[in-house]
DNA sequence: CCCCATTCTTGAACGTGTTCAAAAATGAGT
DNA sequence: ACTCATTTTTGAACACGTTCAAGAATGGGG
């Protein structure tokens, strides 16, 4: 019977998420937390290397969300501005719960040594899941985007996507309706820009600009 | 005599600050930093309200720096690739000496609390001090960059220059060596980009850029 | 039923950033 | 020289995240 030490580890999990959502981050202290959980703090680390590793459980969720919300947005239209806003405005809707959290989520996710990092340690799943969402987005456009931009589109998309949440986390308008203003007034100009690309003195730099993004990857 | 109350904050700024790049962020504790200093763990708390604040005197310091080699740098050329070139690598070059201590100096500024965060607070005099930078940058341009972007443009650089250090905290080639390498390749990339403006296809698109740009910081 | 290796749980203890009441040093006014 | 209000300094104490040795519960094999 493995189910009575899933149960605990889903006790504490849900119990850390309540209260990250409900007092914030500082708020909730491992004691707290274990405390609100019937369990030792001991307990909780056998199950959570660390308090990091509780926001990851929460990063993992909210973007478990924000795929099944954007995928249901995204079969009501086939027009690349409208699938962009419509995956933009999933990832703020399923966010807002959080938003008083955002910033400490976002200093600990910016660590290298985070979990949390979408950047760094290469192929972690949870980036992979993340780019996911902006390929489907990409992908099912139509009429499709130039061919030139098409396998880059979705990174520099999910880019603008950390990008924006960025700046979520520092919208004090009341239900960061800025934020919604930006996602709103970008994702046309977004649109409008590839459209560009097919312009030929912009498309020269526009290549330059893709190869130096892949030269630096590499 | 105010001297020897400045003496004891100096040596104390300067204890860190040394520490810092020593040993590290985690490892430079306010214990460690007093005793070095010969100072109570109190007393560098009289001076400096926290750990954080002692990361708000080096970021002062580093942009001091920065602006005074920038600056030396800029009288050599009035081509703006090339002076966009110089400040970046400018800032590179003050900050290469903290790289190690980058990663915990990001997760620090970015909280909106943060005596160091360089967004909100409005307008903190270490942000002013660092679009000043940038303003210098554009304003030698000869021949000048185009009217429409010329308000828009230091503030829209600094932001770059943002995203370029968030890049060199992650960059684990030696020396840096990559971050070199997108500021040698985006330098001119933004100025070929910035000619493109004249056309009249992107320049409706940028003027719009620019709109939404003003609309949402408003 | 009992063994015992494995899994799970506990709570005290460590080092951290930070606070604060109290003590010491300072210096201007007499 | 002597006040005494102000500035400076001290170190113990607090709550926090985290660790760990020790113990309790579990469950498959005899």
């Amino acid at each position: 019977m493995v189910a009575k030490s899933e149960q605990t580890r889903q006790r504490v999990a849900d119990t850390a998420l309540r209260m990250f959502r409900d007092i914030g981050f500082e708020k909730t202290t491992m004691r707290a937390i274990a405390a609100e959980a019937g369990v030792s703090v001991g307990n909780a680390y056998y199950y959570f290397a660390s308090k990091d590793d509780l926001v990851h459980e929460l990063y993992i969720q909210v973007q478990a969300e924000h795929a099944a919300l954007a995928s249901e947005a995204l079969e009501r239209t086939a027009v690349f501005a409208e699938r962009l806003k419509a995956t933009l405005h999933a990832g703020l809707d399923v966010m807002a719960p959080y938003h008083r959290f955002g910033a400490d989520f976002v200093a600990t996710a910016i660590r290298p040594t985070s979990p949390v990092n979408p950047f760094s340690g290469g192929s972690t799943l949870a980036r992979e899941a993340s780019l996911d969402i902006f390929r489907n987005t990409v992908d099912g456009t139509r009429p499709a985007v130039p061919k030139k931009v098409r396998d880059d589109l979705p990174e520099l998309l999910w880019l603008c996507y950390m990008g924006i949440t960025l700046f979520w986390v520092y919208d004090t308008s009341e239900g960061q309706r800025r934020t919604r203003k930006l996602v709103d007034g970008a994702a046309p100009l977004v649109a409008r820009g590839l459209a560009l690309a097919r312009i030929p003195g912009v498309g020269k730099v526009l290549d330059d600009v893709l190869d130096l993004s892949r030269s630096i990857r590499g």
